[in-house]
DNA sequence: GGCCCATCCTTGAAATTTGAACAAATGAGG
DNA sequence: CCTCATTTGTTCAAATTTCAAGGATGGGCC
C-alpha cells in the first residue's frame, strides 16, 4: 500500500524544534547585531563589508563580478546594486575586462582598503564577543565542522554534478 | 605600561576564521534557500512565515504587537509593515486592545492557519534536509547548545539587568 | 487634576533586496 | 562565416527593511 502523499510528514522532534528555533533566533540576532555595528563603525551593512573583505583577499584585490558574487554567496543582481553603492563611496572601482568584453572587474580602491583596515579590529572584536568568547574549545570546533557541512550541502551544485545519469 | 589603544587587536586564529567564514556562508545560503522555498510554496518570506508560526502557538492565536516582535526578534517597525502585508493576504487580523487603548493584537485568521497547515510539511522537510539529515546525533545536540548560548548572549537585556549598581 | 516621561504602534522616506527581463558578447557546431 | 544557446552583467519595478519621527495613551507623582 502506497500512502506517500497522504502520510503524516516527519515532524521535528522536540529537541530538533528547540535547536531549530535557537538557530533562527541566534542567526537573526547576530546578523542584526553585526549590521548595526558595521553600519555605525564602517558606514555599511555586513554584506557590503564582506564584499570588501573578499576583494581584499583576491590577487590584485580585484575579481570578476560573477566570481565575487559566488564567493560572497549573493546573486549577481544584488552584487550589481551593492557595487554601485560602494563605488559611490569610492571604496570599489569597476574596470573593464579586456579578455571578455562582457566582463567587469570589481576592484578594491586604496580608500576602500583604508576603511577596511580601520574598521576590521572593531568588527573582529564584535564577532569574538558574540561567538568565540562564549564557547568552549570543543564547541568552537564543533561549530566549525557543522557549518562547513551545512554550507556544502546548500552550495548550488556545479552543472551536472547532480545529474549522475549524464556521466 | 599601558598600550591599550595602540595594541594589535586580537585577530581570529586561522581556525576561528574558517569557522566564522563557514558560519556566514551557511547562514546566508540557508536563509536564501528557505526564503525561496517558502516564497514558492507559501507565498511569503521566512520571516513572515515565522510570525504566523509564533502566532499559531500563542493562546487564542493572538499576541500584542510588542510581544510578537520580541518573540520573533524583529523591531516593532518591521513588524508593523509585515503585519500590514499579512493582513492584506487575509492571514492576520488586527484587533484593538480594550485594556490599553494604545495596544493592538495581531490575530492569526483561519485562513492564515490554513496556509500554515498546508505549507508546514514542505517547510519542515526543507529544514530537515538542509540541517538535521546532514548531522550526526552529537552534532545535532551540539548545534542546539551552541545556538542557545549565542542567542542568549545577543538577547537585548531586560531593563537594568546590565546595570548591577542599580540593584 | 495636571505634568512629565515612558511605552505602544504607526508612518514616511531612503536604502536594500528580489525576480524577471534585457542587451551584448561568447562559444560550440555546422 | 552563421546560428543558436549560454554566459555576463545591468536595469526596472515591486517588495522588504531600516531609521527617524510622531501621535496617542498610560502611569507615577505632586
Amino acid at each position: 500500500m502506497n500512502t506517500a502523499s497522504a502520510e503524516e510528514p516527519r515532524w521535528l522532534t522536540d529537541e530538533e524544534q528547540r535547536t531549530w528555533r535557537a538557530y533562527v533566533h541566534a542567526s537573526t540576532l547576530l546578523e542584526d547585531h553585526l549590521d548595526r555595528q558595521l553600519q555605525r563603525d564602517a558606514g555599511m551593512p555586513h554584506v557590503y563589508y564582506h564584499l570588501l573583505v573578499v576583494l581584499s583577499e583576491a590577487p590584485q584585490r580585484r575579481l570578476r563580478m560573477t566570481e565575487l558574487a559566488m564567493r560572497a554567496k549573493i546573486t549577481r543582481s544584488r552584487l550589481s546594486h551593492a557595487v554601485a553603492r560602494l563605488e559611490k563611496n569610492g571604496w570599489v572601482r569597476r574596470e573593464d575586462c579586456t579578455d571578455d568584453k562582457r566582463g567587469q572587474f570589481a576592484v578594491l580602491t586604496d580608500q576602500g582598503y583604508e576603511v577596511l583596515a580601520r574598521s576590521a579590529p572593531g568588527h573582529v572584536l564584535a564577532v569574538r564577543q558574540a561567538i568565540f568568547d562564549r564557547l568552549s574549545p570543543e564547541q568552537r570546533g564543533a561549530l566549525g565542522e557543522i557549518m562547513q557541512i551545512l554550507a556544502e550541502g546548500l552550495q548550488p551544485k556545479e552543472a551536472g554534478a547532480d545529474l549522475p545519469w549524464l556521466r
